[in-house]
DNA sequence: AATGCTATCAACCGCGCAGCC
DNA sequence: CGGCTGCGCGGTTGATAGCAT
């Protein structure tokens, strides 16, 4: 047996709305509510499914809902967002009152994407792009990323916190052991080497340079906006084609630096490897990061391997970079 | 003025999860 | 616990407007 309809559509009106029908549902609303749309349109005296109600009166008749166009301020929060978050519209939408996910997702594939391939072509010419790794710790994307939310999910506020660690001993992957700290658990593991000039090395073919890295010394904890961190990558014309799968691997030497993060009441996940304990003296902790970027539209594959021992990374990458 | 192309965005669609029974 | 229903989500389509030729 297949699965029932949403709703009848014999009979059914499609496409664009009347203003007629705009007000009809607009006053069967404010009478009785939003909710019900499988029964309302009947209610209402329309001849629409009841998605099509829901989604008429949630993108176009909704009184809290902005007009006119995207400013630059929003625009910023968009792109930066989505850095963040992905495709996941509705999230990005809720830090834009009067928006919808529609507006944004429209707004996002006609001007903003293209704008972004434009600056990454831009980049390609040189040899650097800037990507953005701002992550914050949301809650585990759901499969398909679709579905309806939880209460609680839906009310609150995604929690944005990441904390940074240092003078931990991060044991190796290989090594099977786990201390206080290893995600063994989750399999999550990243490793950079930092040269003493800022280069780090990842995986043996990118290159990261932080600029202004930095955590605060005294509580090694970074809200959002100081996770925003400009990170500058670099790789070389033979891995061109491998610039959406790239990894953060590779292993650590001498003079190397361990930074763990985690989301807030998360499991923690590592920056690191099998490494000698950090120090603070030893990694450069003066400013707060930077994380600018562009790079949505990049795509961190997990389990790659460039060059080192490889740690299962999907979780950490797509928590920086999905 | 007619035609073709492109950009925009409203609306549709299928999927998957939460919640209820 | 399982089935069903409703809702919310993201991807896609298609109508329309605007611009170029």
């Amino acid at each position: 047996m297949g699965r029932r309809p949403c709703c009848d559509k014999v009979g059914l009106k499609k496409g664009r709305w009347t203003a007629e029908e705009d007000d009809r549902l607009k006053k069967y609303i404010l009478a009785n509510g939003e909710g019900s749309w499988r029964s309302l349109p009947k209610n209402a005296g329309l001849l629409r499914c009841g998605k099509s109600c829901r989604l008429r009166w949630i993108n176009y008749l909704r009184a809290d809902l902005k007009r006119g166009n995207i400013t630059s301020e929003e625009e910023d929060v968009i792109i930066k967002l989505h850095a963040s978050l992905g495709n996941r519209w509705s999230l990005i939408a809720s830090h834009l009152p009067g928006r919808t996910d529609n507006e944004i997702k429209n707004y996002w594939n006609s001007h903003l994407s293209r704008q972004i391939q434009t600056i990454r072509r831009r980049n390609d010419d040189g040899d650097s792009v800037i990507v953005d790794v701002a992550r914050i710790s949301l809650p585990p994307r759901r499969k398909g990323g679709r579905g309806r939310r939880r209460k609680e999910e839906a009310e609150g506020e995604v929690e944005v916190e990441v904390e940074v660690e240092v003078g931990r001993e991060i044991p190796s992957p290989a090594s099977g052991v786990c201390g206080r700290g290893c995600v063994d658990d989750l399999r999550e593991e990243e490793t950079i080497n930092k040269w003493p000039e800022g280069r780090h090395d990842v995986g043996g073919s990118e290159t990261l340079n932080y600029s202004n890295d930095v955590l605060e010394e005294d509580e090694m904890s970074l809200d959002l906006d100081e996770l925003l961190t400009n990170v500058e990558v670099e790789w070389d014309e033979d891995y061109e084609d491998e610039i959406h799968k790239f990894n953060t691997t590779g292993t650590c030497g001498s003079n190397t630096d361990n930074v763990s993060v985690a989301p807030a009441g998360a499991a923690e996940m590592e920056l690191g490897g099998d490494c000698s304990p950090i120090s603070s003296s030893s990694f450069s902790l003066n400013s707060p990061w930077n994380w600018e970027s562009f790079a949505g539209d990049i795509e961190w594959d997990a389990g790659e391997n460039f060059g080192g021992a490889v740690a299962e990374s999907e979780a950490v990458i797509s928590w920086l970079l999905s």
